[in-house]
DNA sequence: AGTCCACAGGAAGGGCAGGCGA
DNA sequence: TCGCCTGCCCTTCCTGTGGACT
Protein backbone atom coordinates (compact mmCIF):
# COMPACT_ATOMS: atom_id res chain seq x y z
CA UNK A 1 0.00 0.00 0.00
CA UNK A 2 1.51 3.32 -1.19
CA UNK A 3 1.70 6.40 1.25
CA UNK A 4 -1.12 8.58 -0.04
CA UNK A 5 0.69 11.78 1.96
CA UNK A 6 3.92 11.16 0.32
CA UNK A 7 2.11 10.81 -3.03
CA UNK A 8 0.20 14.02 -2.74
CA UNK A 9 3.06 16.14 -1.51
CA UNK A 10 5.99 14.96 -4.00
CA UNK A 11 3.75 14.20 -6.85
CA UNK A 12 4.98 10.76 -7.19
CA UNK A 13 5.37 8.13 -5.05
CA UNK A 14 8.80 6.59 -6.02
CA UNK A 15 10.46 10.07 -5.35
CA UNK A 16 12.33 9.53 -2.49
CA UNK A 17 12.18 14.03 -1.16
CA UNK A 18 11.16 14.70 2.48
CA UNK A 19 7.42 15.41 1.29
CA UNK A 20 7.00 18.37 1.73
CA UNK A 21 4.16 20.44 3.55
CA UNK A 22 0.74 21.23 2.08
CA UNK A 23 1.24 24.88 0.87
CA UNK A 24 -2.19 25.99 1.87
CA UNK A 25 -1.76 24.64 5.45
CA UNK A 26 -0.36 28.08 6.15
CA UNK A 27 -3.71 29.48 5.11
CA UNK A 28 -5.79 27.17 7.26
CA UNK A 29 -5.32 28.14 10.53
CA UNK A 30 -5.74 32.70 9.59
CA UNK A 31 -9.29 33.44 9.67
CA UNK A 32 -10.31 35.59 6.73
CA UNK A 33 -10.81 39.23 6.75
CA UNK A 34 -14.06 38.52 4.91
CA UNK A 35 -17.78 37.29 6.36
CA UNK A 36 -19.46 37.26 2.93
CA UNK A 37 -17.20 38.37 0.24
CA UNK A 38 -20.13 38.53 -1.85
CA UNK A 39 -21.60 40.96 0.25
CA UNK A 40 -18.53 43.41 -1.10
CA UNK A 41 -19.48 42.57 -4.78
CA UNK A 42 -21.10 45.67 -6.94
CA UNK A 43 -23.29 43.12 -8.52
CA UNK A 44 -24.96 41.67 -5.43
CA UNK A 45 -28.42 42.74 -4.72
CA UNK A 46 -28.90 43.31 -1.07
CA UNK A 47 -32.31 43.02 0.39
CA UNK A 48 -32.58 46.38 0.64
CA UNK A 49 -31.46 49.14 -1.76
CA UNK A 50 -30.60 52.42 0.48
CA UNK A 51 -31.16 55.96 -0.73
CA UNK A 52 -33.28 54.75 -3.96
CA UNK A 53 -36.88 54.79 -2.50
CA UNK A 54 -38.31 57.15 -5.03
CA UNK A 55 -36.74 55.91 -7.94
CA UNK A 56 -38.15 52.30 -6.42
CA UNK A 57 -41.41 54.17 -6.45
CA UNK A 58 -41.00 55.43 -9.57
CA UNK A 59 -40.18 52.17 -11.16
CA UNK A 60 -42.44 49.88 -9.21
CA UNK A 61 -45.57 52.71 -10.67
CA UNK A 62 -44.84 52.65 -14.29
CA UNK A 63 -44.76 48.56 -13.77
CA UNK A 64 -48.13 48.35 -11.44
CA UNK A 65 -50.37 47.69 -14.43
CA UNK A 66 -48.65 44.31 -15.46
CA UNK A 67 -50.07 42.88 -12.20
CA UNK A 68 -53.82 43.86 -12.79
CA UNK A 69 -53.20 42.43 -16.67
CA UNK A 70 -52.49 45.61 -18.38
CA UNK A 71 -49.72 46.38 -20.61
CA UNK A 72 -47.49 48.92 -18.61
CA UNK A 73 -45.73 51.59 -20.36
CA UNK A 74 -42.41 51.80 -21.77
CA UNK A 75 -39.72 53.20 -19.96
CA UNK A 76 -36.28 54.75 -20.17
CA UNK A 77 -34.19 54.71 -17.31
CA UNK A 78 -31.14 57.39 -17.57
CA UNK A 79 -28.45 57.72 -14.80
CA UNK A 80 -24.39 57.98 -15.03
CA UNK A 81 -22.29 54.47 -14.13
CA UNK A 82 -22.68 53.51 -10.51
CA UNK A 83 -26.07 55.19 -9.32
CA UNK A 84 -27.75 51.98 -9.28
CA UNK A 85 -30.16 52.04 -12.37
CA UNK A 86 -29.51 48.00 -12.85
CA UNK A 87 -29.39 46.89 -9.26
CA UNK A 88 -32.54 48.89 -8.15
CA UNK A 89 -34.35 48.06 -11.68
CA UNK A 90 -33.88 44.50 -11.02
CA UNK A 91 -34.84 44.83 -7.66
CA UNK A 92 -38.31 46.02 -8.68
CA UNK A 93 -38.58 43.01 -11.48
CA UNK A 94 -37.29 40.36 -8.74
CA UNK A 95 -40.12 41.74 -6.34
CA UNK A 96 -42.35 42.11 -9.60
CA UNK A 97 -42.15 38.35 -10.64
CA UNK A 98 -42.63 37.48 -7.18
CA UNK A 99 -46.15 38.94 -7.28
CA UNK A 100 -48.59 36.01 -7.34
CA UNK A 101 -52.53 35.97 -7.18
CA UNK A 102 -52.54 38.00 -10.15
CA UNK A 103 -54.04 35.11 -12.27
CA UNK A 104 -51.47 35.77 -15.15
CA UNK A 105 -48.49 35.13 -15.69
CA UNK A 106 -45.66 38.03 -15.57
CA UNK A 107 -42.30 37.38 -17.39
CA UNK A 108 -39.09 39.28 -16.63
CA UNK A 109 -36.23 39.03 -19.20
CA UNK A 110 -32.98 40.99 -18.32
CA UNK A 111 -30.52 41.59 -21.00
CA UNK A 112 -27.50 43.33 -20.84
CA UNK A 113 -26.38 44.91 -24.23
CA UNK A 114 -22.76 44.90 -23.81
CA UNK A 115 -22.02 41.49 -22.60
CA UNK A 116 -19.67 40.62 -25.94
CA UNK A 117 -20.85 37.70 -28.01
CA UNK A 118 -23.69 37.36 -26.14
CA UNK A 119 -26.31 40.65 -26.65
CA UNK A 120 -23.79 42.26 -29.25
CA UNK A 121 -25.45 42.21 -32.52
CA UNK A 122 -29.52 42.41 -33.53
CA UNK A 123 -28.94 38.55 -33.87
CA UNK A 124 -27.67 37.69 -30.61
CA UNK A 125 -30.06 39.69 -28.56
CA UNK A 126 -32.88 38.30 -30.21
CA UNK A 127 -31.27 35.10 -29.44
CA UNK A 128 -30.51 35.59 -26.33
CA UNK A 129 -34.35 36.63 -25.81
CA UNK A 130 -35.18 33.66 -27.32
CA UNK A 131 -32.99 31.62 -24.73
CA UNK A 132 -34.75 33.30 -22.16
CA UNK A 133 -37.96 30.78 -22.77
CA UNK A 134 -36.28 27.86 -23.22
CA UNK A 135 -35.78 27.77 -26.84
CA UNK A 136 -32.27 26.61 -28.46
CA UNK A 137 -30.76 28.77 -31.13
CA UNK A 138 -28.03 28.27 -32.62
CA UNK A 139 -24.76 30.32 -33.00
CA UNK A 140 -25.44 31.55 -37.01
CA UNK A 141 -27.46 29.42 -40.24
CA UNK A 142 -30.90 31.32 -39.22
CA UNK A 143 -31.83 34.68 -40.40
CA UNK A 144 -32.67 37.69 -37.90
CA UNK A 145 -36.06 37.90 -39.24
CA UNK A 146 -36.76 34.31 -38.83
CA UNK A 147 -35.97 34.64 -34.91
CA UNK A 148 -37.77 37.60 -34.69
CA UNK A 149 -41.04 34.96 -35.93
CA UNK A 150 -39.71 32.78 -33.34
CA UNK A 151 -39.41 34.87 -30.54
CA UNK A 152 -43.29 36.37 -31.42
CA UNK A 153 -44.63 32.77 -31.64
CA UNK A 154 -42.84 32.14 -28.36
CA UNK A 155 -44.16 35.18 -26.81
CA UNK A 156 -47.80 34.41 -27.96
CA UNK A 157 -47.75 31.45 -26.34
CA UNK A 158 -46.41 32.65 -23.22
CA UNK A 159 -50.50 34.47 -23.13
CA UNK A 160 -49.12 36.57 -20.20
CA UNK A 161 -46.94 40.44 -18.99
CA UNK A 162 -43.70 40.40 -20.54
CA UNK A 163 -41.07 42.69 -19.62
CA UNK A 164 -37.69 43.22 -20.96
CA UNK A 165 -34.96 45.03 -19.36
CA UNK A 166 -32.41 46.00 -22.06
CA UNK A 167 -29.57 47.35 -19.90
CA UNK A 168 -26.92 49.23 -21.65
CA UNK A 169 -29.03 49.95 -24.39
CA UNK A 170 -27.20 52.52 -26.00
CA UNK A 171 -24.25 50.28 -26.87
CA UNK A 172 -26.10 48.17 -28.99
CA UNK A 173 -28.13 51.00 -30.46
CA UNK A 174 -24.37 52.49 -31.64
CA UNK A 175 -23.59 49.18 -33.17
CA UNK A 176 -27.15 48.39 -35.31
CA UNK A 177 -29.15 51.06 -34.98
CA UNK A 178 -32.67 51.25 -33.58
CA UNK A 179 -34.31 49.12 -36.06
CA UNK A 180 -33.77 46.78 -33.05
CA UNK A 181 -36.14 48.64 -30.96
CA UNK A 182 -38.43 49.62 -33.60
CA UNK A 183 -38.92 45.75 -34.12
CA UNK A 184 -39.91 44.78 -30.70
CA UNK A 185 -42.65 47.36 -30.35
CA UNK A 186 -44.13 46.76 -33.94
CA UNK A 187 -44.07 43.04 -32.29
CA UNK A 188 -45.26 44.32 -29.03
CA UNK A 189 -48.66 45.99 -31.00
CA UNK A 190 -49.33 43.24 -32.96
CA UNK A 191 -49.32 40.65 -30.11
CA UNK A 192 -53.06 39.20 -29.67
CA UNK A 193 -52.44 36.73 -26.25
CA UNK A 194 -49.61 38.78 -24.85
CA UNK A 195 -48.08 41.42 -23.75
CA UNK A 196 -44.66 43.27 -23.94
CA UNK A 197 -43.08 46.44 -22.21
CA UNK A 198 -39.72 47.37 -22.52
CA UNK A 199 -37.09 48.84 -19.93
CA UNK A 200 -34.13 50.69 -21.37
CA UNK A 201 -31.26 51.70 -19.17
CA UNK A 202 -28.24 53.78 -19.87
CA UNK A 203 -26.07 56.02 -19.28
CA UNK A 204 -25.76 58.17 -22.74
CA UNK A 205 -28.38 61.13 -21.66
CA UNK A 206 -28.46 62.21 -25.51
CA UNK A 207 -29.19 58.29 -26.37
CA UNK A 208 -32.94 59.25 -26.80
CA UNK A 209 -32.11 62.13 -28.78
CA UNK A 210 -30.59 59.90 -31.77
CA UNK A 211 -33.33 57.65 -32.03
CA UNK A 212 -35.62 57.52 -34.78
CA UNK A 213 -38.90 59.45 -34.09
CA UNK A 214 -41.31 55.99 -34.88
CA UNK A 215 -39.29 54.65 -32.24
CA UNK A 216 -39.50 57.74 -29.94
CA UNK A 217 -43.13 57.78 -29.95
CA UNK A 218 -43.60 54.68 -28.79
CA UNK A 219 -40.42 53.95 -26.86
CA UNK A 220 -40.27 56.98 -24.44
CA UNK A 221 -43.32 56.75 -22.61
CA UNK A 222 -42.03 57.12 -19.04
CA UNK A 223 -38.96 58.38 -18.08
CA UNK A 224 -36.72 58.25 -14.60
CA UNK A 225 -33.46 59.89 -13.96
CA UNK A 226 -31.19 58.56 -11.58
CA UNK A 227 -29.04 61.01 -9.88
CA UNK A 228 -25.28 60.42 -8.73
CA UNK A 229 -24.90 59.25 -4.88
CA UNK A 230 -23.56 61.83 -2.47
CA UNK A 231 -20.62 60.76 -0.08
CA UNK A 232 -22.93 60.82 2.52
CA UNK A 233 -25.10 58.53 0.82
CA UNK A 234 -21.74 56.32 -0.76
CA UNK A 235 -21.03 56.07 2.86
CA UNK A 236 -24.13 54.61 4.18
CA UNK A 237 -24.20 52.05 1.97
CA UNK A 238 -20.59 51.36 2.47
CA UNK A 239 -21.12 50.71 6.26
CA UNK A 240 -24.16 48.34 5.54
CA UNK A 241 -22.55 46.31 3.35
CA UNK A 242 -19.46 46.48 5.42
CA UNK A 243 -21.32 45.11 8.60
CA UNK A 244 -22.79 42.17 6.45
CA UNK A 245 -19.34 41.57 4.45
CA UNK A 246 -16.59 41.98 7.18
CA UNK A 247 -16.03 40.55 10.52
CA UNK A 248 -14.13 43.85 11.55
CA UNK A 249 -16.09 47.04 10.78
CA UNK A 250 -13.30 49.59 9.12
CA UNK A 251 -12.99 52.84 10.76
CA UNK A 252 -14.77 56.30 9.62
CA UNK A 253 -11.64 57.32 8.04
CA UNK A 254 -11.16 54.41 5.40
CA UNK A 255 -15.18 54.25 4.96
CA UNK A 256 -15.09 58.01 4.49
CA UNK A 257 -11.95 57.72 2.31
CA UNK A 258 -13.83 54.72 0.15
CA UNK A 259 -17.15 57.14 -0.16
CA UNK A 260 -14.99 60.42 -1.12
CA UNK A 261 -12.75 58.70 -3.89
CA UNK A 262 -16.06 57.38 -5.38
CA UNK A 263 -18.26 60.60 -4.74
CA UNK A 264 -15.09 62.78 -6.52
CA UNK A 265 -16.09 59.64 -9.92
CA UNK A 266 -19.48 60.67 -10.59
CA UNK A 267 -20.98 59.66 -7.24
CA UNK A 268 -20.17 55.68 -8.71
CA UNK A 269 -21.26 53.24 -5.99
CA UNK A 270 -19.78 50.34 -7.64
CA UNK A 271 -16.24 52.03 -7.64
CA UNK A 272 -16.94 52.99 -3.60
CA UNK A 273 -17.71 48.53 -3.33
CA UNK A 274 -15.02 47.72 -5.44
CA UNK A 275 -12.38 50.06 -3.32
CA UNK A 276 -13.75 48.56 -0.20
CA UNK A 277 -13.54 45.39 -1.37
CA UNK A 278 -10.04 45.41 -2.71
CA UNK A 279 -8.49 46.92 0.29
CA UNK A 280 -10.07 44.14 2.31
CA UNK A 281 -8.29 41.86 -0.39
CA UNK A 282 -4.62 43.58 0.20
CA UNK A 283 -5.58 43.70 3.79
CA UNK A 284 -5.88 39.77 4.18
CA UNK A 285 -2.71 39.24 2.09
CA UNK A 286 -0.58 41.40 4.22
CA UNK A 287 -1.75 39.61 7.36
CA UNK A 288 -3.78 42.35 8.83
CA UNK A 289 -7.01 41.83 10.57
CA UNK A 290 -8.25 45.68 9.72
CA UNK A 291 -8.46 47.11 6.61
CA UNK A 292 -7.24 50.88 6.61
CA UNK A 293 -6.23 53.74 5.09
CA UNK A 294 -3.39 53.13 3.08
CA UNK A 295 -4.90 49.78 1.99
CA UNK A 296 -7.31 51.73 -0.01
CA UNK A 297 -4.37 54.18 -1.52
CA UNK A 298 -3.29 50.59 -2.81
CA UNK A 299 -6.70 49.46 -3.62
CA UNK A 300 -7.31 52.25 -5.69
CA UNK A 301 -3.66 51.54 -7.56
CA UNK A 302 -4.32 47.82 -8.23
CA UNK A 303 -7.87 48.45 -9.62
CA UNK A 304 -6.63 50.59 -12.56
CA UNK A 305 -3.62 48.69 -13.58
CA UNK A 306 -6.18 45.49 -13.72
CA UNK A 307 -8.52 47.03 -15.83
CA UNK A 308 -5.32 47.63 -18.31
CA UNK A 309 -3.98 44.36 -18.20
CA UNK A 310 -7.24 42.51 -18.15
CA UNK A 311 -8.02 44.80 -21.25
CA UNK A 312 -4.72 44.06 -22.83
CA UNK A 313 -5.24 39.96 -22.42
CA UNK A 314 -8.41 40.26 -24.19
CA UNK A 315 -7.42 41.53 -27.22
CA UNK A 316 -6.71 39.57 -30.58
CA UNK A 317 -3.85 39.00 -32.16
CA UNK A 318 -3.39 42.05 -34.47
CA UNK A 319 -4.67 44.51 -31.94
CA UNK A 320 -1.64 42.97 -29.42
CA UNK A 321 0.43 43.26 -32.66
CA UNK A 322 -0.60 46.70 -32.66
CA UNK A 323 0.03 47.51 -29.05
CA UNK A 324 3.60 46.04 -30.25
CA UNK A 325 4.57 48.18 -32.66
CA UNK A 326 3.86 51.80 -30.78
CA UNK A 327 5.74 49.90 -27.68
CA UNK A 328 8.48 49.06 -30.10
CA UNK A 329 8.45 52.44 -32.02
CA UNK A 330 8.77 54.13 -28.60
CA UNK A 331 11.66 52.06 -27.74
CA UNK A 332 13.52 52.66 -30.67
CA UNK A 333 12.69 56.39 -30.75
CA UNK A 334 14.05 56.42 -26.64
CA UNK A 335 17.38 55.08 -28.18
CA UNK A 336 17.59 56.75 -31.25
CA UNK A 337 17.16 60.18 -29.48
CA UNK A 338 17.48 59.62 -25.70
CA UNK A 339 13.66 59.78 -25.34
CA UNK A 340 10.40 58.34 -26.60
CA UNK A 341 8.61 60.17 -28.87
CA UNK A 342 4.92 59.16 -27.88
CA UNK A 343 3.48 61.24 -30.74
CA UNK A 344 3.53 58.59 -33.43
CA UNK A 345 1.56 58.93 -36.90
CA UNK A 346 -0.95 55.95 -38.11
CA UNK A 347 1.33 55.49 -41.02
CA UNK A 348 4.55 55.15 -39.02
CA UNK A 349 2.75 52.36 -37.13
CA UNK A 350 1.39 50.50 -40.29
CA UNK A 351 4.78 50.43 -41.84
CA UNK A 352 5.85 48.88 -37.98
CA UNK A 353 2.47 46.34 -37.87
CA UNK A 354 3.33 45.12 -41.11
CA UNK A 355 6.75 44.09 -40.08
CA UNK A 356 5.78 42.47 -37.17
CA UNK A 357 3.56 40.74 -38.96
CA UNK A 358 6.08 39.47 -41.11
CA UNK A 359 8.23 38.37 -38.35
CA UNK A 360 5.41 36.65 -36.74
CA UNK A 361 4.47 34.43 -40.37
CA UNK A 362 1.04 36.78 -39.71
CA UNK A 363 -0.68 38.16 -42.48
CA UNK A 364 -1.33 41.79 -41.96
CA UNK A 365 -4.25 43.49 -42.25
CA UNK A 366 -5.26 46.39 -44.48
CA UNK A 367 -4.44 50.02 -43.01
CA UNK A 368 -8.36 50.79 -43.51
CA UNK A 369 -9.48 47.98 -40.72
CA UNK A 370 -5.53 48.58 -38.64
CA UNK A 371 -7.65 52.47 -38.87
CA UNK A 372 -10.57 51.53 -36.90
CA UNK A 373 -8.56 48.55 -34.38
CA UNK A 374 -6.31 51.98 -33.24
CA UNK A 375 -9.87 53.64 -32.91
CA UNK A 376 -11.16 50.69 -30.54
CA UNK A 377 -7.78 50.70 -28.76
CA UNK A 378 -8.47 54.11 -28.17
CA UNK A 379 -11.72 53.56 -26.69
CA UNK A 380 -10.58 51.09 -24.53
CA UNK A 381 -8.03 53.28 -23.03
CA UNK A 382 -4.93 51.38 -24.20
CA UNK A 383 -3.85 54.55 -26.77
CA UNK A 384 -4.37 58.30 -27.20
CA UNK A 385 -5.51 59.30 -30.45
CA UNK A 386 -6.35 62.92 -32.15
CA UNK A 387 -7.02 63.45 -35.51
CA UNK A 388 -4.69 66.51 -36.95
CA UNK A 389 -4.27 68.00 -40.40
CA UNK A 390 -0.55 68.86 -40.93
CA UNK A 391 -1.31 70.83 -43.53
CA UNK A 392 0.20 69.35 -47.26
CA UNK A 393 1.43 66.54 -45.32
CA UNK A 394 -1.84 64.94 -44.85
CA UNK A 395 -4.63 64.68 -42.09
CA UNK A 396 -3.72 61.38 -39.89
CA UNK A 397 -4.04 60.29 -36.26
CA UNK A 398 -1.18 61.30 -33.22
CA UNK A 399 -0.97 58.27 -31.57
CA UNK A 400 0.57 57.67 -27.65
CA UNK A 401 0.70 54.87 -25.88
CA UNK A 402 -1.71 55.06 -22.83
CA UNK A 403 -0.29 52.52 -20.91
CA UNK A 404 1.68 53.23 -17.62
CA UNK A 405 5.73 53.12 -17.46
CA UNK A 406 5.19 50.73 -14.54
CA UNK A 407 2.98 47.87 -16.16
CA UNK A 408 5.35 47.79 -19.86
CA UNK A 409 7.02 44.83 -18.36
CA UNK A 410 3.64 42.44 -17.60
CA UNK A 411 2.28 44.24 -21.17
CA UNK A 412 5.12 42.39 -22.62
CA UNK A 413 5.01 39.44 -21.07
CA UNK A 414 1.49 38.99 -22.51
CA UNK A 415 2.85 40.45 -25.80
CA UNK A 416 5.22 37.55 -25.89
CA UNK A 417 3.09 34.29 -24.22
CA UNK A 418 0.57 35.33 -27.72
CA UNK A 419 3.31 35.72 -30.12
CA UNK A 420 5.03 32.51 -29.15
CA UNK A 421 1.79 30.06 -28.81
C1' DA B 1 -7.50 80.76 -54.46
C1' DG B 2 -6.21 76.47 -55.83
C1' DT B 3 -3.47 72.36 -55.02
C1' DC B 4 -1.67 68.75 -52.40
C1' DC B 5 -1.07 65.21 -48.97
C1' DA B 6 -2.11 61.32 -45.87
C1' DC B 7 -4.98 59.65 -44.09
C1' DA B 8 -10.32 59.21 -41.72
C1' DG B 9 -14.26 56.96 -42.28
C1' DG B 10 -18.63 55.46 -44.99
C1' DA B 11 -20.52 52.02 -48.22
C1' DA B 12 -20.53 47.91 -50.63
C1' DG B 13 -19.14 43.47 -51.36
C1' DG B 14 -16.25 38.99 -50.69
C1' DG B 15 -14.92 34.95 -48.00
C1' DC B 16 -15.74 32.01 -44.33
C1' DA B 17 -18.02 29.16 -40.91
C1' DG B 18 -22.08 27.21 -39.68
C1' DG B 19 -27.25 25.93 -39.68
C1' DC B 20 -31.36 24.73 -42.33
C1' DG B 21 -34.08 21.95 -45.23
C1' DA B 22 -35.01 19.27 -49.41
C1' DT C 1 -25.35 15.13 -48.55
C1' DC C 2 -25.36 19.47 -50.62
C1' DG C 3 -27.08 23.86 -52.12
C1' DC C 4 -28.69 27.84 -50.05
C1' DC C 5 -28.80 31.33 -46.69
C1' DT C 6 -27.06 33.89 -42.78
C1' DG C 7 -23.98 36.91 -39.63
C1' DC C 8 -19.49 38.42 -39.04
C1' DC C 9 -15.00 39.98 -40.18
C1' DC C 10 -12.42 41.93 -43.40
C1' DT C 11 -11.06 44.23 -47.93
C1' DT C 12 -11.75 47.42 -51.59
C1' DC C 13 -13.23 51.58 -53.27
C1' DC C 14 -14.45 55.92 -52.67
C1' DT C 15 -15.31 60.71 -50.85
C1' DG C 16 -14.25 64.04 -47.35
C1' DT C 17 -11.09 66.72 -44.50
C1' DG C 18 -8.20 70.75 -43.28
C1' DG C 19 -4.04 73.10 -42.93
C1' DA C 20 0.56 73.93 -45.39
C1' DC C 21 2.31 75.20 -49.53
C1' DT C 22 2.43 77.48 -54.19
Amino acid sequence: MEDIDSFVSTGTPYETKVPRENVFNVFMGKKSIFKDKDMLASSFMPDDILHRDDEITQISSVLAPAIRGYKPNNLFIYGNVGTGKTITTRFVLTQLSHVSGCGHGIKVVYVNCRMKNVADTEYRLVAQLLKEFGVYVPDTGISTNTLYKRFFEEVELYKGIIIIALDEIDTIFKKIGDDFLYNLTRIGSELEHAKIAIIGITNDLSFYDGLDTRVKSSLGEDTIIFKPYNALQLHDILIDRAKAGLYNLPDEGVINKCAAIAAQEHGDARRALDLLRVAAEISERHGDEWVEENHVDMAQEKIELDHIIETVRSQPKHSLALIHSVIKMNEENAKKNGWADRRLLTGDIYDKYKKICDAHAMRPLTQRRVSDLIGELDMMGILNTRVVSKGRYGRTRVISLAIPNNLMARVNNIINERFCN
